[in-house]
DNA sequence: GTCTATATCAAGATAGAC
DNA sequence: GTCTATCTTGATATAGAC
């Protein structure tokens, strides 16, 4: 078979076209290593097992995405937009990356009950950024001691739009609703704060 | 090998306590059998095969969710409460069945890319019920032309307390986060109305 | 209908040459 | 680092007796 130079990146390309989309343990490593046309010695090398290469696509697929959310927060204008921002920004995203069915990180979590110390890190650090960076962006929108209430809150609604990709809606659809519900969280944490 | 003449029933228990809490790939056909105490061909008889088991397992399992959510509803007094009571049946469903991880149906479908017409048949009566009971729940409480906005809102909000459990939080916290979010969504759209 | 024993097969991973 | 070829395992499903 014909020699690939960068197995490595073409590897990742292919988890996240196939893995991502399909479910983990619905595609075998055979089907990966065919679509990116290397050979399984040159996966294990590079990755030591199926598990690491998922780990790596999911660490390469959270920076594009802390990317692309930090550009949509650097764009908005206003506290309450950069605080929105994740909405649009997972619009965007989406189509900027393989899509995955619904979450790349909440689909392998689902099917990983007992994931590897890096791997549970890697799925770890989604959540992690998640709300560590709403919180920064909550302060200037609501007191201080609502901040993390109201975080709590956008996270499930995130989450909930993450959901309704599993359950069928498109995307358009799904973070348009998403960015009305957290419209109405806010206001109403904006309300309790007078 | 002792013979149980309950065998059906212990394999959908069995099912219950291990696939929808580690997955269902995670979970072999050979660890349901040893739980439920049962032979292989004894599955095989009454389920075909894996999917079938699932299936069935899963349609039980909506049978219940249903009559809990249904009596949960009866119990409440006023229209909004009876829309809202989609939420702590929830939490009161979780305590009463073997707890899946997060959602036995939108686990099984974020691991089934290609359903067979049976499992794709009963995935979809979740998202039906769903949708239905709480578009029927909602008329009497916003205008008619808001029904379908508002139903869509509240599964997105049920979708991500679902999300919630796979990320981590605990019951009691995500039910009163999303009945809370709830609550805002439905002043926001009765407020739309006036 | 249920059991024991086994067939079949696919998947993850490795050996050894280049 | 990458290839070809293969090993090993573990999982689904079946055969045949009771």
């Amino acid at each position: 078979m014909e020699v690939h130079p960068r197995a490595r990146e073409r590897l990742l390309d292919a988890t996240e076209d196939l893995a991502f989309t399909q479910g983990v343990a619905a595609t075998p490593v055979d089907e990966i290593l065919r679509s990116a046309g290397v050979a399984p010695a040159t996966l294990y090398a590079h990755f030591g097992n199926k598990e690491g290469l998922i780990t790596q696509a999911l660490e390469r697929r959270l920076m594009r995405w802390d990317e692309v959310w930090q550009s949509a927060i650097d764009e908005a204008s206003t506290p309450r937009e950069r605080l929105l921002a994740v909405f649009p920004a997972l619009g965007r995203y989406r189509m900027s990356v393989p899509a995955a069915r619904w979450c790349a990180f909440l689909g392998v979590a689902a099917e990983s009950p007992h994931p590897g110390p890096q791997l549970q890190k890697t799925l770890a650090s989604d959540t992690q950024l998640l709300t560590a960076r709403l919180k920064e962006l909550a302060v200037p929108v609501v007191a201080a001691d609502h901040a993390d209430a109201l975080v709590a809150q956008l996270v499930l609604v995130y989450t909930g739009v993450l959901g309704m990709l599993l359950r069928g809606m498109d995307t358009e659809r799904a973070v348009g609703l998403g960015l009305h519900i957290a419209g109405a969280v806010i206001e109403a944490a904006e309300g309790s704060r007078r």
